[in-house]
DNA sequence: GATGAATGAGACTTCATTCAT
DNA sequence: GATGAATGAAGTCTCATTCAT
């Protein structure tokens, strides 16, 4: 996070607690961390959570949002603005992700996937706003994925609908996180990475480490 | 669940018990639902709950291998049995997956996905016996899909890795749960049967409502 | 408080906590005494308190008509059943409402007034519910005061509408308990006693202390 | 409230803000209402109003007498400005008192009583010098009301000692406040004027509306 | 052996109050 | 001097779990 984008203290103060929350729902789920340890990690008092969230819920809510604007820039629109090929691409996003998620292996000994995605299998059915913004947030990682297909379809490396083809990378790369995930194991990400180059009809590119 | 299964009182009040909280976990998470209202719902004093299981975790465990059962039992094996050739069988899978995701939302107004994935991917790290069975139920379900993929290589219709096909198949069906779950929307899985179909080079087969 | 009346224990429990509460309530007001502190003063639970009642507003509301039975039975039912003439069961009424002051303030140096006038006023427009409880029991206090004001009139000592007599008997006595607690003086009791059988045609009647 | 009674910028606030807080003390209890709305009704500051008050009690304590400055002119001397006669002093007490909850029932659907009683039935014991303000503030009352007596022994409309009767009638004054609100109903207060009119030997006197 | 009753710990939230700019 | 920001304490309520009959 870059602190100089929140000029006053209450953003900045904001921002921090939006950042710790977002890192312990992703490790611990939404109803595993309390606001008290939220406020410890934070270095706030609980209360000043609650000047800037209305109840845990709301908090939540702008960690989604937060995670998937994360997300979005570093993994989709880095990668778009570095190349411009879609197997590249693809092979970008899929490296950053595996990168991503090697460092936090060792780091913690765990690999975390998606950090939108258990939030909202957790809470989507009672608070819909989460649900909403991770539908949001995964349209716009739709729309990457469509946007590669659409130019490897343009290449004719394939064809089919566009946008089938980038629910099918999308639905890949979620079940790439959840499968690293509860296996710890980075390289099920590479995997779907290259099944999704296949997709798109590059199954001769291929995914540096 | 067949009652006739569990001769004694006791194994059926606890196959009760397991099946009343796993769908709650299903839909309301493992820590959004207490053990009062497992109680409540089962019919069964909270003191009965803590006779036949240590604690709340030791139940969530019994209710992911009971999901695990069940949807192995119910999509995976009954569509290997009705069927042998690689996209009949595959078809079969989807079939019944959308199936049943079209009466719950019909049922509910929503559609729940994978009922080992949210609790996994919740208690993951908490609890590692529940990743620890999941990785075993996951590990099945690949096995199908190997199964599958091997089969389809046989045929001369794809090549590759059964394995790594396998593991593409089960990422994609991942992907399915989660994404259907997030929009409400069962035609996701259809969309997932279809890029499955077509990886182990079956584009032309047709999923039947 | 009979505690043969609450055969069993939960019934006794819950009559403890309602009778605990009352008391602190109607000392130090609802919004003055917390939870725990009534916990406490009954040797329970916090949770115990909330298995009983669904929240704080439903123990005051129970210890709302706990006091207007109380106070129906000892003062307004045994002054009835003590005396048949009007007089004389107006100043027992007053007498006893007296000598239950007298004794509060030996006791604590203070002395309370009315259990149901304080909760009601804090409370009466957020719980819809403890204000008709209060209605009620008030209603009841008229009715005696009503019957009063009617053998009165039978008794030729006074003319008017009974049920407009019972209502000033009532303000009367309303006015006496704040008066008397305000002031810590429960002379004002008497007071009021003096003016309610002047009210009803008994200025010679003498309120024996 | 004339602001042209408070000349400086400070003065005018800390006049607002009593105001402000006696009119939410009076309709939701002293504990019913936090400092916080405090500030946001009077659009001030917090910390503002800590400048002008110790705290919350100090505020309560200016708001108690706020309120009885308010009462005893707007209702005793200006009933005893516009009258002579102790009947026609009465009447334009319990008239203005029965109008001004007419309104306040129309405007908000309640009626909210005597604005000192519910507080110090609150805080008496816990804040001795509202206690000891709103003694003061009765101590007036009650005086006015004794006036009258007197002026009605003198004209032989009553006997007895001109302090008790004053005493009945604050005490029916209480006590019409308390019965109004617990009812809703501003005739309580009608009735309680006409007992006061037979208590001081006019009984055929009437209440205009 | 099954269940009503009880509990300690901790959940979320709000309070009155003060700091620091 | 006024206000946005912060806080410790305390509030109500619920949790998973166990006791005692």
């Amino acid at each position: 996070m870059n602190y100089a984008d929140f000029p006053t203290k209450g953003e900045r103060t904001r921002a921090h607690i939006v950042a710790t929350a977002a890192e312990m729902f992703w490790q611990r789920s939404f109803n595993g961390v309390s606001v008290d340890e939220i406020a410890n990690a934070a270095s706030v008092n609980k209360a000043t959570i609650y000047r800037y969230f209305a109840d845990k819920g709301d908090l939540a809510l702008a960690a989604t949002r937060h995670q998937g604007i994360l997300t979005l820039e570093q993994i989709f629109e880095a990668s778009f603005a570095a190349h411009k090929a879609p197997d590249q691409r693809l092979i970008a996003i899929y490296t950053k992700a595996y990168r991503g998620n090697i460092e936090m292996k060792q780091e913690r000994g765990d690999l975390l996937g998606c950090p939108v995605l258990g939030l909202v299998l957790e809470l989507g059915f009672e608070m819909p706003e989460i649900r909403r913004e991770a539908g949001h947030i995964f349209d716009r990682v739709q729309s990457y994925f469509t946007g590669i297909a659409r130019d490897a379809i343009a290449a004719g490396r394939t064809d089919g609908a566009p946008d089938k083809i980038g629910r099918a990378l999308m639905q890949l790369h979620h079940g790439a996180c959840a499968s690293s995930r509860i296996a710890a194991e980075p390289e099920y990400i590479l995997d779907a990475g290259r099944t999704s180059l296949q997709l798109i009809g590059y199954p001769e590119a291929a995914l540096a480490i």
